[in-house]
DNA sequence: AGAACATTTGAACACTTGCGCAAATGTTCT
DNA sequence: AGAACATTTGCGCAAGTGTTCAAATGTTCT
Protein backbone atom coordinates (compact mmCIF):
# COMPACT_ATOMS: atom_id res chain seq x y z
CA UNK A 1 0.00 0.00 0.00
CA UNK A 2 0.87 3.35 -0.73
CA UNK A 3 0.05 7.06 -0.73
CA UNK A 4 -3.10 8.28 0.51
CA UNK A 5 -5.22 6.25 -2.01
CA UNK A 6 -8.46 5.15 -1.26
CA UNK A 7 -8.43 1.67 -0.93
CA UNK A 8 -11.52 -0.56 -2.29
CA UNK A 9 -12.67 -3.13 -0.65
CA UNK A 10 -14.76 -6.04 -2.32
CA UNK A 11 -17.87 -4.87 -1.06
CA UNK A 12 -20.19 -4.06 -4.18
CA UNK A 13 -18.11 -6.43 -6.95
CA UNK A 14 -19.59 -10.04 -6.89
CA UNK A 15 -17.34 -12.43 -8.13
CA UNK A 16 -20.02 -15.24 -9.12
CA UNK A 17 -23.36 -14.19 -9.55
CA UNK A 18 -24.45 -17.10 -10.15
CA UNK A 19 -23.28 -19.26 -6.47
CA UNK A 20 -24.11 -16.09 -4.51
CA UNK A 21 -27.85 -16.43 -5.42
CA UNK A 22 -27.68 -19.93 -4.68
CA UNK A 23 -26.14 -20.09 -2.01
CA UNK A 24 -28.91 -16.84 -0.93
CA UNK A 25 -31.70 -19.44 -1.36
CA UNK A 26 -29.96 -20.86 1.75
CA UNK A 27 -30.22 -17.89 4.47
CA UNK A 28 -33.74 -16.66 2.72
CA UNK A 29 -35.62 -17.57 5.76
CA UNK A 30 -34.02 -15.02 8.23
CA UNK A 31 -36.49 -16.20 10.90
CA UNK A 32 -35.65 -19.57 10.23
CA UNK A 33 -31.97 -19.15 10.62
CA UNK A 34 -32.19 -16.63 13.83
CA UNK A 35 -33.99 -19.41 15.37
CA UNK A 36 -31.61 -21.95 14.55
CA UNK A 37 -29.06 -20.01 15.98
CA UNK A 38 -30.81 -19.09 19.06
CA UNK A 39 -31.00 -22.92 20.05
CA UNK A 40 -26.90 -23.41 19.22
CA UNK A 41 -26.18 -20.35 21.34
CA UNK A 42 -27.98 -21.97 24.31
CA UNK A 43 -26.41 -24.97 23.82
CA UNK A 44 -23.27 -23.37 23.46
CA UNK A 45 -22.39 -21.83 27.00
CA UNK A 46 -21.03 -24.70 29.80
CA UNK A 47 -23.05 -23.79 32.50
CA UNK A 48 -26.33 -24.17 30.04
CA UNK A 49 -25.03 -27.24 28.18
CA UNK A 50 -23.97 -29.44 31.37
CA UNK A 51 -27.81 -28.73 32.82
CA UNK A 52 -29.04 -30.04 29.36
CA UNK A 53 -26.56 -33.04 29.80
CA UNK A 54 -27.27 -33.89 33.60
CA UNK A 55 -31.19 -33.79 32.70
CA UNK A 56 -31.10 -36.25 29.40
CA UNK A 57 -31.96 -39.37 31.87
CA UNK A 58 -33.99 -37.99 34.25
CA UNK A 59 -35.24 -34.87 35.45
CA UNK A 60 -33.76 -33.54 38.78
CA UNK A 61 -34.73 -30.15 41.36
CA UNK A 62 -32.99 -27.13 40.74
CA UNK A 63 -30.82 -27.86 44.23
CA UNK A 64 -29.70 -31.48 42.69
CA UNK A 65 -28.91 -29.71 39.21
CA UNK A 66 -26.74 -27.22 40.94
CA UNK A 67 -24.89 -30.17 42.78
CA UNK A 68 -24.70 -31.96 40.17
CA UNK A 69 -22.73 -29.15 37.58
CA UNK A 70 -21.34 -28.10 40.48
CA UNK A 71 -22.75 -24.62 40.38
CA UNK A 72 -25.12 -22.42 42.60
CA UNK A 73 -28.76 -22.56 42.35
CA UNK A 74 -29.09 -18.96 41.43
CA UNK A 75 -27.18 -19.33 38.64
CA UNK A 76 -28.09 -22.66 37.31
CA UNK A 77 -32.30 -20.77 37.93
CA UNK A 78 -30.60 -17.97 35.61
CA UNK A 79 -30.20 -20.46 33.17
CA UNK A 80 -33.39 -22.41 33.40
CA UNK A 81 -35.09 -19.79 32.42
CA UNK A 82 -33.51 -18.80 29.40
CA UNK A 83 -33.72 -22.34 28.53
CA UNK A 84 -37.66 -22.64 30.07
CA UNK A 85 -38.27 -20.08 27.81
CA UNK A 86 -36.98 -21.23 24.94
CA UNK A 87 -38.89 -24.55 25.28
CA UNK A 88 -36.01 -26.77 25.70
CA UNK A 89 -36.87 -27.73 29.06
CA UNK A 90 -40.36 -28.39 31.03
CA UNK A 91 -40.51 -28.25 34.59
CA UNK A 92 -42.96 -29.83 37.01
CA UNK A 93 -43.74 -28.17 40.62
CA UNK A 94 -43.46 -30.92 43.62
CA UNK A 95 -44.26 -29.05 47.30
CA UNK A 96 -41.18 -26.65 47.39
CA UNK A 97 -38.89 -28.19 44.38
CA UNK A 98 -39.48 -28.29 41.10
CA UNK A 99 -38.28 -30.46 38.87
CA UNK A 100 -36.77 -30.39 35.70
CA UNK A 101 -36.56 -32.59 32.27
CA UNK A 102 -35.57 -31.61 28.45
CA UNK A 103 -38.62 -30.75 26.71
CA UNK A 104 -38.19 -32.10 23.14
CA UNK A 105 -36.05 -35.49 21.77
CA UNK A 106 -34.46 -33.53 19.48
CA UNK A 107 -32.05 -32.11 21.75
CA UNK A 108 -30.60 -35.49 22.56
CA UNK A 109 -30.03 -36.45 18.42
CA UNK A 110 -28.48 -32.77 18.34
CA UNK A 111 -26.08 -33.50 21.12
CA UNK A 112 -25.59 -36.82 19.99
CA UNK A 113 -24.86 -35.68 16.44
CA UNK A 114 -22.10 -32.85 18.04
CA UNK A 115 -20.44 -35.39 20.31
CA UNK A 116 -19.55 -37.75 17.22
CA UNK A 117 -17.99 -34.68 15.36
CA UNK A 118 -15.56 -34.34 18.60
CA UNK A 119 -14.70 -37.61 19.11
CA UNK A 120 -14.03 -37.97 14.98
CA UNK B 1 -38.30 -13.37 54.66
CA UNK B 2 -37.90 -11.87 58.38
CA UNK B 3 -35.30 -10.49 60.96
CA UNK B 4 -31.54 -10.61 60.10
CA UNK B 5 -31.33 -14.03 59.56
CA UNK B 6 -28.56 -15.84 57.59
CA UNK B 7 -30.53 -17.22 54.51
CA UNK B 8 -29.99 -20.52 54.11
CA UNK B 9 -29.12 -21.71 49.82
CA UNK B 10 -29.67 -25.42 48.55
CA UNK B 11 -26.13 -25.65 47.99
CA UNK B 12 -24.72 -28.42 50.35
CA UNK B 13 -27.80 -30.61 50.68
CA UNK B 14 -28.78 -33.02 48.12
CA UNK B 15 -32.51 -34.21 47.59
CA UNK B 16 -31.74 -37.49 45.55
CA UNK B 17 -27.96 -38.18 45.47
CA UNK B 18 -28.62 -41.12 43.30
CA UNK B 19 -29.42 -39.27 40.79
CA UNK B 20 -27.10 -36.58 41.05
CA UNK B 21 -24.69 -39.20 41.11
CA UNK B 22 -26.36 -40.65 37.92
CA UNK B 23 -26.62 -37.65 36.34
CA UNK B 24 -22.90 -36.49 37.17
CA UNK B 25 -21.34 -39.28 34.75
CA UNK B 26 -23.07 -37.08 31.90
CA UNK B 27 -20.93 -34.32 31.97
CA UNK B 28 -17.66 -35.74 34.07
CA UNK B 29 -15.57 -35.75 30.85
CA UNK B 30 -15.36 -32.16 31.21
CA UNK B 31 -13.27 -31.66 27.55
CA UNK B 32 -15.89 -33.49 26.09
CA UNK B 33 -18.62 -30.70 27.47
CA UNK B 34 -16.05 -27.65 26.51
CA UNK B 35 -15.46 -28.90 23.56
CA UNK B 36 -19.21 -29.62 22.26
CA UNK B 37 -19.67 -26.16 23.50
CA UNK B 38 -17.68 -24.43 21.64
CA UNK B 39 -19.24 -25.92 18.56
CA UNK B 40 -22.40 -24.55 19.78
CA UNK B 41 -21.15 -21.38 20.75
CA UNK B 42 -19.58 -20.95 16.74
CA UNK B 43 -23.32 -21.92 15.16
CA UNK B 44 -25.17 -19.73 17.85
CA UNK B 45 -23.98 -16.98 16.14
CA UNK B 46 -26.08 -15.02 13.29
CA UNK B 47 -23.32 -14.51 10.87
CA UNK B 48 -20.73 -17.32 11.72
CA UNK B 49 -24.32 -19.81 11.20
CA UNK B 50 -24.97 -17.63 8.04
CA UNK B 51 -21.62 -18.10 6.56
CA UNK B 52 -21.75 -21.88 7.28
CA UNK B 53 -25.05 -22.21 5.50
CA UNK B 54 -23.91 -19.97 2.72
CA UNK B 55 -21.22 -22.80 2.02
CA UNK B 56 -23.79 -25.87 2.59
CA UNK B 57 -23.52 -26.30 -1.16
CA UNK B 58 -20.47 -25.03 -2.85
CA UNK B 59 -17.39 -23.12 -2.07
CA UNK B 60 -17.68 -19.24 -1.86
CA UNK B 61 -14.49 -16.52 -2.22
CA UNK B 62 -14.61 -14.41 0.76
CA UNK B 63 -15.88 -11.19 -1.44
CA UNK B 64 -19.24 -13.46 -2.65
CA UNK B 65 -19.67 -14.98 1.22
CA UNK B 66 -19.82 -11.54 2.04
CA UNK B 67 -21.87 -10.25 -0.26
CA UNK B 68 -24.13 -13.55 -0.11
CA UNK B 69 -25.16 -13.01 3.40
CA UNK B 70 -25.38 -9.19 3.44
CA UNK B 71 -21.84 -8.47 5.80
CA UNK B 72 -18.76 -6.69 5.09
CA UNK B 73 -15.62 -8.13 3.95
CA UNK B 74 -14.12 -7.61 6.95
CA UNK B 75 -16.79 -9.18 9.18
CA UNK B 76 -16.65 -12.10 7.54
CA UNK B 77 -12.97 -12.70 7.64
CA UNK B 78 -13.06 -12.05 11.43
CA UNK B 79 -15.68 -14.80 11.39
CA UNK B 80 -13.98 -17.43 9.36
CA UNK B 81 -10.76 -16.86 11.75
CA UNK B 82 -12.43 -18.34 14.23
CA UNK B 83 -14.51 -21.37 12.12
CA UNK B 84 -10.93 -22.18 10.66
CA UNK B 85 -9.54 -22.65 13.88
CA UNK B 86 -12.58 -24.64 14.79
CA UNK B 87 -11.80 -26.87 11.80
CA UNK B 88 -15.41 -26.04 10.74
CA UNK B 89 -14.29 -25.06 7.31
CA UNK B 90 -11.56 -25.31 4.97
CA UNK B 91 -10.01 -23.26 2.21
CA UNK B 92 -8.16 -23.41 -0.97
CA UNK B 93 -5.96 -20.86 -2.28
CA UNK B 94 -6.58 -19.26 -5.91
CA UNK B 95 -4.51 -16.60 -6.82
CA UNK B 96 -6.22 -13.65 -4.88
CA UNK B 97 -9.22 -15.30 -4.18
CA UNK B 98 -9.32 -17.70 -1.04
CA UNK B 99 -12.46 -20.25 -1.31
CA UNK B 100 -13.82 -21.74 1.66
CA UNK B 101 -16.02 -25.11 2.05
CA UNK B 102 -17.48 -26.38 5.00
CA UNK B 103 -14.97 -29.40 6.62
CA UNK B 104 -16.68 -31.34 7.61
CA UNK B 105 -20.35 -33.24 6.91
CA UNK B 106 -21.43 -33.81 10.47
CA UNK B 107 -22.23 -29.91 10.39
CA UNK B 108 -24.53 -30.37 8.02
CA UNK B 109 -26.19 -33.18 9.66
CA UNK B 110 -26.69 -31.43 13.06
CA UNK B 111 -27.88 -28.04 11.45
CA UNK B 112 -30.24 -30.15 9.56
CA UNK B 113 -31.59 -31.70 13.10
CA UNK B 114 -31.94 -28.26 14.48
CA UNK B 115 -33.72 -27.16 11.57
CA UNK B 116 -36.61 -29.99 12.17
CA UNK B 117 -36.98 -28.80 15.67
CA UNK B 118 -37.72 -25.10 14.79
CA UNK B 119 -40.00 -26.21 12.24
CA UNK B 120 -42.27 -28.42 14.47
C1' DA C 1 -49.40 -16.47 61.71
C1' DG C 2 -44.66 -17.45 61.50
C1' DA C 3 -40.52 -20.38 60.71
C1' DA C 4 -37.94 -22.93 57.30
C1' DC C 5 -36.41 -23.66 52.94
C1' DA C 6 -36.42 -24.27 47.60
C1' DT C 7 -36.68 -21.34 43.92
C1' DT C 8 -36.93 -17.03 41.39
C1' DT C 9 -35.61 -12.50 40.32
C1' DG C 10 -33.42 -7.76 39.90
C1' DA C 11 -29.33 -5.06 40.07
C1' DA C 12 -24.47 -4.52 39.74
C1' DC C 13 -20.26 -6.03 38.02
C1' DA C 14 -16.59 -8.13 35.48
C1' DC C 15 -15.82 -10.18 31.37
C1' DT C 16 -16.54 -11.47 26.62
C1' DT C 17 -17.28 -10.54 21.85
C1' DG C 18 -18.70 -8.97 17.05
C1' DC C 19 -17.63 -5.33 14.05
C1' DG C 20 -15.63 -1.04 11.96
C1' DC C 21 -11.49 1.03 10.74
C1' DA C 22 -6.96 1.32 9.10
C1' DA C 23 -2.95 -0.93 8.00
C1' DA C 24 -0.61 -5.03 6.52
C1' DT C 25 -0.10 -9.10 3.60
C1' DG C 26 -0.19 -11.75 -0.55
C1' DT C 27 -1.05 -12.29 -5.38
C1' DT C 28 -1.43 -10.99 -10.23
C1' DC C 29 -1.00 -7.96 -13.41
C1' DT C 30 1.65 -4.21 -16.54
C1' DA D 1 9.13 -2.23 -9.35
C1' DG D 2 4.66 -0.55 -8.76
C1' DA D 3 -0.41 -0.58 -9.25
C1' DA D 4 -4.64 -2.96 -8.17
C1' DC D 5 -7.24 -5.70 -5.42
C1' DA D 6 -8.78 -9.80 -2.32
C1' DT D 7 -7.94 -11.10 2.14
C1' DT D 8 -6.17 -10.90 6.82
C1' DT D 9 -5.31 -8.78 11.14
C1' DG D 10 -4.60 -5.67 15.36
C1' DC D 11 -6.94 -2.26 17.90
C1' DG D 12 -10.74 -0.10 20.19
C1' DC D 13 -15.27 0.19 21.52
C1' DA D 14 -20.17 -0.54 22.21
C1' DA D 15 -23.21 -4.08 23.25
C1' DG D 16 -24.12 -8.48 25.21
C1' DT D 17 -23.76 -11.95 28.90
C1' DG D 18 -22.86 -15.02 33.04
C1' DT D 19 -22.32 -14.78 37.93
C1' DT D 20 -22.91 -13.08 42.58
C1' DC D 21 -25.44 -10.97 46.16
C1' DA D 22 -29.51 -9.72 48.36
C1' DA D 23 -34.21 -9.64 48.44
C1' DA D 24 -38.65 -11.50 47.03
C1' DT D 25 -41.82 -15.33 46.20
C1' DG D 26 -44.09 -19.62 47.01
C1' DT D 27 -44.82 -23.78 49.59
C1' DT D 28 -44.99 -26.75 53.67
C1' DC D 29 -44.70 -27.27 58.02
C1' DT D 30 -45.89 -26.26 63.37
Amino acid sequence: MEKGKVIPVCDVEIIDEKKVEAAREKIENIDQVLGMADIFKLLGEPTRLKIILALENSELCVCDLAATIDSTVSAVSHQLRLLRNARLVKYRKAGKLVYYSVEDEHIDKIIEQVKEHIEE
